[in-house]
RNA sequence: GCGCUCGUAGUCUAAUGGAUAGAACGAAGGCCUCCGACGCCUUUAAUGCAGGUUCGAUUCCUGUCGGGCGCACCA
């Protein structure tokens, strides 16, 4: 169904067509100021040059144009020449009366794309810390919206499982049990099918083996050799790498199902090897690839371009494939086995050059269709309180797992405090409530700006907050079980109707703008448009249940079209954080 | 050096070129005999600087100062 938005410039655009003027210019937008009315036009002021006529006086012909409109129940021309606007109370009540029959609210959807969706991207054998949270995080959300809007959307995590940090745990692993079957050249059976490390001595030795390789020539010069010995298929290497794959998967998995992040495809860096050869090949060939300083590379400059972009380097001068070589060949995959309309990466923002390089090489040597479109959504660094990235107190990283579980137990401290409420189900709640005051604290800020990780602030939750907008949803939830406990009816089959205050009417307003936003959250992959809603509504609703007294209301009428009011937008809030990727307790 | 990016109340953050720049935290005050006070209602305080384009600039352009980041054999 048509946005309300677009229903209210039709009919602006209607008058300024019957005023004689171009109904183009009847573009409304939502009141920068709520005091003096709900919406506003400006198009009179654009008008003014080309009919060489003061702003004002083309408002009053269109404002005149208006009298009789059902739509607006009052139009005012003020100053310059703005034309003040407040929608009719029935047909608004009429609009939400069809938004909470629709589905989805009669957000207009078109017609369906495939878009995959490259983010997560940790690396294996590293544990998760702070920064796979954000790609993660906003990820996922971006993935939920996408599907939301009706496109097909494949998120792929796209593990770091190829590069040289395997090479360097390979050698590591070598130095401390060199007796291992996976590095004695004669052996011919079977492997161990158990793996002879733990997640947890993979999480120690990749940065002792990463700091040693630093200082150490030969060492480093070995983890190369062996990262590409495993990259050309050597047996023993590959049952020894394949073994670090699974105990780093298995414990990333139980990671990201606590963040409620869900992957479609576990590839990784390590599926498109045997894609390299041929896709190399075929750039040589096509005359896109040539050596430069021993190195292969593909020019990817522009004339347009300001300043100097480095060629992309496709394989090193030892002929070993780089991380720009997997992604380029992930793309080939990608269009071949998928064909999508669309793919679009979340990654930190560092990597823009990158990934302007990738695409502009994948364009240029044809991997993906011309139509195609390739986004990088680049996330900002996540600082702590003091401004600097992201640190525990004596300065290592922070695992994802220990930061996720502290804050747990912070929120479980909280939810404790409400006697009604049983252990078991107190330790569930909490989990909820931490994960939506993680989730929303990092979605509600623009990805690309860095992020201030305030475990303090996390922990409070109030205000703009995640716990605020689940308290909300709570507190709608607890009226309105109450409301049919006492015999009411159902709260999803009463009507909507007109609003007879001023605080009802807000809360109907910013309902009835739930498909245009997402609409906007869907074009600009923008989750923090989602946020910046949901606590307008909930900020509205709140205003509106200290206004009235909605359960203990002597009209039935009037109750039962504000329980209705309550239970749209009950749905509307829940839907949104679904799409955002966390949930509300039926009390908190 | 070249390039990208960001500068908004004390702190944190929002604003398809529109009116008096919107919130949150903090600070000051008020509201629970009444549907959940993790709430509501007041008050306080901000666009780094200088130009330009425009009827109108936080937004676009130029310069400048300041922060962050990136610049081919890591990922």
């Amino acid at each position: 169904m048509q946005q309300l938005i677009d229903i209210l410039t039709d009919e602006m655009g209607k008058a300024f067509a019957a005023a004689g003027y171009d109904a183009s210019m009847g573009k409304v937008t939502v009141s920068q100021r709520p005091d003096l009315c709900e919406f506003q036009c400006n198009g009179a002021m654009a008008g003014a040059k080309q009919y060489h006529k003061a702003p004002f006086m083309i408002a009053d012909d269109v404002a005149a144009a208006l009298a009789d409109s059902a739509v607006f129940s009052s139009v005012s021309v003020v100053k310059p020449g703005f034309i003040n606007l407040d929608v009719n109370d029935s047909f608004l009540a009429g609009y939400l009366e069809a938004m909470r029959t629709e589905d989805k609210f009669g957000m207009e959807t078109s017609a369906p794309r495939c878009v995959i969706l490259d983010y997560g991207g940790p690396n294996v054998a590293k544990p998760l810390h702070v920064g796979h949270l954000r790609s993660a995080v906003i990820g996922e959300a971006i993935k939920r919206i996408v599907r939301y809007h009706g496109d097909k959307a494949i998120g792929d995590i796209h593990l770091g499982d190829w590069g040289l940090q395997m090479g360097l745990v390979i050698t590591e692993l070598q130095e401390r049990q060199p007796d291992l079957p996976y590095f004695d050249d004669a052996y011919t059976g079977e492997y161990p099918a158990e793996p002879p490390f733990t997640v947890a001595d993979l999480e120690e030795i990749y940065p002792f083996a990463s700091a040693r390789s630093k200082e150490d020539k030969e060492y480093y010069a070995r983890a190369l050799e062996n990262t590409h010995l495993l990259q050309e298929g050597k047996r023993g290497l590959r049952a020894l790498w394949q073994h670090i794959i699974n105990v780093s998967v298995s414990d990333m998995k139980r990671n990201y199902q606590n963040l409620a992040v869900e992957f479609d495809l576990w590839n990784g860096e390590s599926t498109v090897n045997d894609v390299i050869p041929g896709m190399v090949e075929k750039m040589k060939e096509d005359g896109f690839a040539y050596l430069s300083d021993g190195a292969l590379v593909v020019d990817v400059a522009e004339e347009t371009d300001t300043k100097e972009l480095p060629p992309c380097m496709i394989l090193k001068s030892d002929g070993a494939a780089l991380y720009t070589t997997t992604d380029l060949a992930t793309l080939d995959e990608r269009e071949k086995l998928y064909h999508p309309d669309e793919i679009i990466y979340i990654t930190d923002k560092r990597q823009e050059l990158h990934f302007k390089q990738v695409f502009r090489a994948a364009r240029k040597c044809g991997l993906v269709a011309e139509n195609v479109k390739l986004r990088h959504i680049g996330f900002g660094t996540v600082n702590g309180a003091d401004g600097k990235p992201f640190k525990t107190r004596d300065g290592g990283v922070m695992r994802l797992e220990t930061l996720i579980s502290d804050i747990n137990s912070a929120m479980a401290e909280k939810i404790r405090s409400n006697p009604d409420i049983p252990e078991e189900e107190a330790v569930k709640t909490a989990s909820q409530v931490a994960l939506a005051a993680i989730k929303y604290g990092d979605l509600s800020n623009q990805a690309s700006k860095d992020y201030i990780f305030d475990i303090e602030k996390f922990t409070s939750f109030e205000g703009n907050t995640g716990p605020y907008i689940l308290y909300t949803i709570v507190r709608i939830k607890s009226i309105l079980s109450r409301y049919e406990k006492e015999g009411g009816k159902a709260a999803d089959t009463l009507m909507v109707g007109a609003p007879s205050g001023e605080s009802e009417k807000a809360l109907m307003l910013s309902l009835s703008a739930f498909g245009g936003m997402m609409q906007n959250a869907y074009e600009e992959c923008a989750p923090h448009r989602i946020c910046a809603y949901i606590y307008e509504v909930a900020n509205n609703f709140n205003s509106f249940y200290h206004a009235n007294r909605i359960l203990t209301e002597e009209d039935p009428a009037r109750r039962e079209k504000w329980i209705a009011l309550l239970a749209l937008t009950k749905r509307i809030l829940e839907t949104c954080i679904d799409v955002l990727g966390f949930e509300a307790p039926d009390r908190m």
